[in-house]
DNA sequence: CACTATTTGTGCGTATGTATC
DNA sequence: AGATACATACGCACAAATAGT
């Protein structure tokens, strides 16, 4: 971000002063400017050069941030987003390993933790069970190339599936895990997609910035003749991943 | 909202005042004790309840607008937003009227634009055509019960689709005005899907607030035969809509 | 390890602009 | 026209995190 003049904030122009500094941070970052990642100058000069005071400066920062175009950064700096996205695929076998496969040169999955509760509402209707009928849940977190692309929440009858915690800590692998208990192979019966603000548990889990966007999927999985075997809710951050449907 | 003293608002707690208070509404809309659609009291009634400066109780409002709990009217106030979403299916045979059937009373398209133009790289690709070949563009809007749904752009091979606008403009339907082309059914044959903040078209096109999140699909329609007929870029409000996603 | 400089984050007070009723 | 309520902008002060010295 070289020179620049500031005579191009115009005040009561009827844009925003705050508006027109974040289209010129964008501006730079179109035209090359600023590269990726690179940090752009601290608020004070920003402010000085545009002939505002820091609080507006600090106005564009926000929108770009909550836009996912700048990541700010505490005693460090504020930097521009890189926007490169993981394709994920999404069809009838969906699996985690091999969809990204080609994409980066590493992923797998770790379980952060586990649990078994009674059945919420929409898990037992998922799953087929009686409300309040006990389930196992499985937390975890795909990672690809060490950054973390997916948090998921992965519901099992407890009765049918007793120990998938263990097999899954083993290996790494619903796939895996799900072999242990017979089932070789299952398919995505149902996805249902939103997207929302990341919340506070997502900011932690998926390294983002208060403002990120997230992909939501809550799906069902079942063995091939159609019985339910699991219920799942992942989110993905949409500034690292996009999703791709094949057949489904 | 009525009474909840000021005292749980604590300063130097590790948690900054401005999230407290926003805590305290999601709090207050989660009890009930604020209903959709309901005005919050003004800024300084807040304020002065708290015991903050009115920037503080600002930047608590701005956070959950960004987050879609809330929207800001200037001049008469700020409400909550009801958070019921249509259900909007995605499948090998994805039609705006018939998949909104049964959630909607009315439903319809409207088409805003339409032009002639050389192909981008990227709609080439979909339609298979040489880069900068002759397409026609449909911008159109999906309404339901009054309330914008979606956003579309939609292109086509300008030789073999020659007046589909005005078909489009006619008929109110894609799959009507392919019709009169003799293409009597067609199928989705990829969708790529993306969650990103929307931009100032979106918030004009979709009457969304700042800070709003839309779904994004790039999908490509083909005939049966697979050839390909439509490429399409659509945008979905995120607070109002969700995908649900059928065989593919 | 303490200290300092740098940089972003939070909060207050004030003034003025703009949209709505 | 006047009152109300949100939006923008400035200036000041201090807190918190980071990176060096």
């Amino acid at each position: 971000m070289t020179g620049q003049a500031a005579d191009t904030i115009e005040r009561r122009s009827g844009v925003s002063l705050w508006r027109q500094i974040a289209d010129r941070i964008l501006q730079a970052i179109a035209i090359g400017d600023l590269a990726e990642n690179a940090a752009l100058p601290p608020e004070v000069a920003l402010a000085e050069r545009y002939g505002v005071n820091r609080h507006t400066v600090r106005s564009a920062i926000s929108a770009l941030v909550q836009e996912g175009v700048l990541r700010a950064e505490q005693g460090r700096g504020t930097f521009v987003l890189s926007r490169k996205r993981l394709s994920y695929p999404i069809g009838a076998r969906t699996r985690f390993s091999a969809g990204l496969q080609g994409q980066t040169s590493e992923r797998h999955i770790v379980l952060l933790a586990f649990s078994v509760e009674p059945a919420s509402q929409r898990v037992a209707e998922g799953l087929g069970l009686a409300r309040g009928a006990e389930v196992i849940r499985l937390e975890t977190r795909g990672e690809a190339d060490g950054r973390p692309v997916s948090r998921a929440a992965a519901w099992f009858e407890a009765k049918r599936f007793a120990g998938i915690d263990k097999a899954m800590a083993q290996t790494g692998s619903i796939t895996a895990s799900l072999a242990r208990f017979g089932i070789d192979d299952y398919l995505r019966q149902s996805t249902v997609l939103s997207a929302r603000h990341a919340d506070a548990a997502d900011l932690a889990d998926l390294d983002l910035q208060p403002g990120a966007i997230v992909l939501v999927t809550v799906a069902v999985n079942v063995t091939p003749d159609g019985q339910p075997i699991q219920f799942s809710e992942s989110r993905f951050p949409a500034e690292r991943v996009e999703l791709k449907l094949s057949a489904l």
